[in-house]
DNA sequence: AATGAATGAGACTTCATTCAT
DNA sequence: AATGAATGAAGTCTCATTCAT
C-alpha cells in the first residue's frame, strides 16, 4: 500500500507498462548506442540501463535489430518534430516561407541541434554511421534516409518553381549535396568535439547555401 | 640489382615475409570491414581471406586495435597519396594552381574515388563511421582526420591570401563545412548505390564550392 | 436436449469453457509437438495456436511436463478407442474372433492409422521417442505403455487357450516383439514418407503374424 | 616434467590433440544424449564430462547439429561394425552363409546389443526416436537410415535368388518389417528395463523371421 | 477464469587471445 | 616466423514460469 502511493503510482493497465518498458529501453538504448556505437551496447546492459531485465529487450523486440531499427525510426521522427516545431517557434507559420529560406531555417536548427546534442541526437548519427558497410544495414534506418531525401528533392523542386531557388540545378544532385552536408558537419559536430565557433559553422553553412542555391542577382538586390 | 635477385631468390629475407604477411592482413581486413564493419571482421576471417592462420594478426599486430589502427592510417595515406597523385596528372603541377582551384581539384578527385569505390576506399569511410560514438575511438583515425583538417585550413587561409578565396571567410568555420561536405557526400555515395547522376554529383558540390568561396566580382564577370 | 440449449446460450458455465479451453491446448500442443517435439513445442506457441493466452496453459496445467502427460494419456486412450472401434465397425462383434484374428485386426487398424496419419497420431509416436533417453520420462507415458503391453500378453495368453496361437510361444517375449514391431514399424511409416508401397506393408505384418502365431497344420492346410 | 610422463604422455602432435578432443566430445555428447536426450544433452556440460573448455563443441564442429549428425554416422558406423565383427566371430565367413542366416545372425547380434546396452548404443536409438518429429531432423540421421534400409532390401532380394528366401514376398514392404521390428524391439528393451526374458525376445525374434521369410517345405524338410 | 507483461536462467554461438608445437 | 588447437568471456535469443491486472 505505501509502495504504490509513494513516488509515482506504478502504471496501472497492462497497455501502459508495455510502453512504459518499451519507452525505457529505446532510451536506454540510444543513450548507449551514442556512448559505445551499435555493436557495443548489450542487450544486458540496455535493459540493465532502462531498469527492467535482461531478456526483456528480446522478449519485447523480437531481435536487437528491431530494437535499433525502432529506435532509428524514432530518431528520425522525433528530430524531424523538433525542427518542425523550431520552424514554427522561428516564424507563424512555414507557409509563409519561400523553399530555400525553409531550407536555410531547416539546415540551421538541425545543426544547432547538434551543437549541444543530446544522446539520442548522437545516436542518430552514430546508427547513421552504422550503415556504410555494404551488407551491414539497420533495417528502416536507409529506408528513412530516403524519404527524408525524397522531401529534399521534393523542396528544391518547389524552390524552383517560387523562384527562391536558381532553375539551373539538378535537384537530385542538390540534394544529395545538401543531405550530405548535413549530415557529414553534423558528425563532424560530434567527433571534433574540441570545436570552438560551433555557431560560426552554422552562419557559414546557411551563407553557402544562399549563395550555391539562390538567384545570382534576385538574391542580393539592394 | 637487388631487387632482382630477391625476386629470383626462392627463399626471401624474413622481414619480407613479414611485412608481406602484414600487408595481406591490412588488406583482408579492408575488405571485410567494408563489407561487414569492424565488429563483424573477424581475425579468423581475416586471416584466411589473407591466406595465412587464424592467430598470425593477434601474432603481428598485438591485439585487434592495433590492426584496425594501422588500417586507418594506411588508409587515410593511402587516400591522400591517390588524390595527390590525380592532382598531378591532371595538372603538370600543383605549384601553378591557385588555393581554390587545388580545392576544388582535390574535393572532385576524393569524389569521384567514391564513384567506383575498391573495398579499400569503403572501408576508410566505414572507419570514419564508427568514430562517432563517443567513446568508441579507432587509435589514430582521429588524429589524421584532425591533421587533414588543419590541412584544409591552412589551405583556406592561402586561397585568402592568394585572392583567390574570399577574404571574409572564417577559415575553421569554413574547413569544417568542407570537409563535412567532403564526407557527408562521400558517405552518401556509398549508401544511396542506386543513386544515379554521380557525375552530376560531383559537379555540383564543385559549382557550390565556387559559389561559397571564390571573390563576387572575379570569379563571375559579366 | 441440454446441449442444444447450451449451444445457444451465450455464456457457458465456467467449466465447460475451462474444459474448451484445455482440449484447444491440448489439440494445439499435439499438432506443434508432431511438428516439432516436445522441447521446441513452447507454451507461447501452443497459446497461440489454441486461440488463447500465453500464460493458459501454466495457469491450467501447472507445468508444461503435466501439460505432455495429458496429451499422452489423451492420445494412447484416443489411439486405443479409435482401434476398438474399426475393430466394431469391421466385424460385428469382437466377441467372436479369435484372440489371433483380434491381434491380427488391431495391428491392421493400427498401422492404417499411420499411413495417413493425422498430427495427432504423429505426435503419440513423437513422444513415444521422447521416452527412449534414461532418465527423461514423460509422465504416465510408459506406465500406458506397460498397460498396453500387459493387455498384448493377456490377449496371447488368451489365444493359446483358443487354439488360435501355438502353446510352444513365451507370451512376454511375443507381447514384446509385436509390441516392437508395431511401433516400430509405424515410427517407420512417418520417417520414410516417401515410402510407397503401404498397404502392402500392412499386408506383410499381416502374414507375418500368422507366420509367426499360428499353429503349423490347422493355419495352412495343404 | 612430472605430469608429462606419468599416464600418457600428452598428445604430441596438433592433429592428435584434435582428434582426441573430438573423440572425446564424441564419447561426452553420446552418454549425456543417452541419458537426457539430444535437447537437453548441453554443449556445456558436453565439454565438461568431455574434459575441455564449454565452447570446444561448437569451435570444432560449428553448430550442436553437426556434432549431433556427426555422432549419429559415427554410432551408425560402429554398431555396424561390431554386427560384421560379431558374425565373423560366429562364422567362418559371411560368404558362406545363406542371405536368410545372414539376416537371423545380423538381427539377433543387434538385439544382443541390447540387452545390455552401452550409453552409445542407447544414444542411437535416442537419436532415431529424434527424427520423429516432421520438421525435427537429425541431418545425416535420416540418410543413414535409408542406406541401412537400402541393405535389407538387397540382401532380401539376394535370399530369393539363393532360395533361402521365400519368392512371394515383397522385397521393400519386408525390409520395412524388418527394419521397424529391429528398432521397435530394439527401443522397447532400452524402455522396459525390467524386462526378464531378454534371450527370449532375441530367440522369438529369430523364429519369427524364419517362420516368416523361410520358404515353407524346404525350410523343415525332415 | 483469463490475460500478457515481466523475469531470469540457460542455451547456442562468436570471437579475441593464449600457447604448445 | 608461423600455425592452429584451445580457452573462456560475452553476446543474443528462447522459454517456462510468475504475478499484477
Amino acid at each position: 500500500m505505501a509502495m504504490q502511493s509513494e513516488v509515482s503510482r506504478p502504471s496501472r493497465t497492462q497497455a501502459e507498462r508495455r510502453s512504459r518498458s518499451e519507452q525505457a529501453l529505446l532510451d536506454a538504448a540510444g543513450a548507449l548506442i551514442a556512448e559505445r556505437g551499435v555493436e557495443h551496447a548489450s542487450l544486458a546492459k540496455i535493459g540493465e540501463m532502462a531498469g527492467v531485465s535482461r531478456g526483456l529487450a528480446s522478449h519485447h523486440f523480437g531481435s536487437k535489430d528491431v530494437l535499433v531499427a525502432r529506435l532509428a525510426q524514432q530518431s528520425q521522427d522525433r528530430v524531424l518534430a523538433e525542427t518542425l516545431l523550431a520552424l514554427e517557434h522561428a516564424h507563424q507559420s512555414a507557409e509563409n516561407l519561400s523553399a530555400l529560406d525553409l531550407i536555410r531555417t531547416t539546415l540551421s536548427t538541425y545543426l544547432e541541434l547538434f551543437e549541444q546534442p543530446t544522446e539520442a541526437d548522437r545516436a542518430l548519427i552514430v546508427m547513421w554511421g552504422a550503415t556504410f558497410p555494404s551488407q551491414a544495414s539497420i533495417e528502416g534506418m536507409l529506408e528513412a534516409e530516403q524519404r527524408s531525401y525524397d522531401g529534399w528533392v521534393e523542396l528544391i523542386r518547389h524552390g524552383r518553381r517560387d523562384g527562391s531557388i536558381r532553375d539551373d540545378l539538378d535537384p537530385t544532385a542538390t540534394a544529395v549535396v545538401l543531405f550530405g552536408l548535413m549530415r557529414g558537419v553534423a558528425a563532424l559536430l560530434l567527433t571534433d568535439s574540441g570545436l570552438r565557433d560551433m555557431s560560426n559553422v552554422r552562419a557559414t553553412c546557411d551563407a553557402w547555401i544562399v549563395a550555391a542555391l539562390a538567384p545570382l542577382r534576385p538574391a542580393m538586390p539592394e
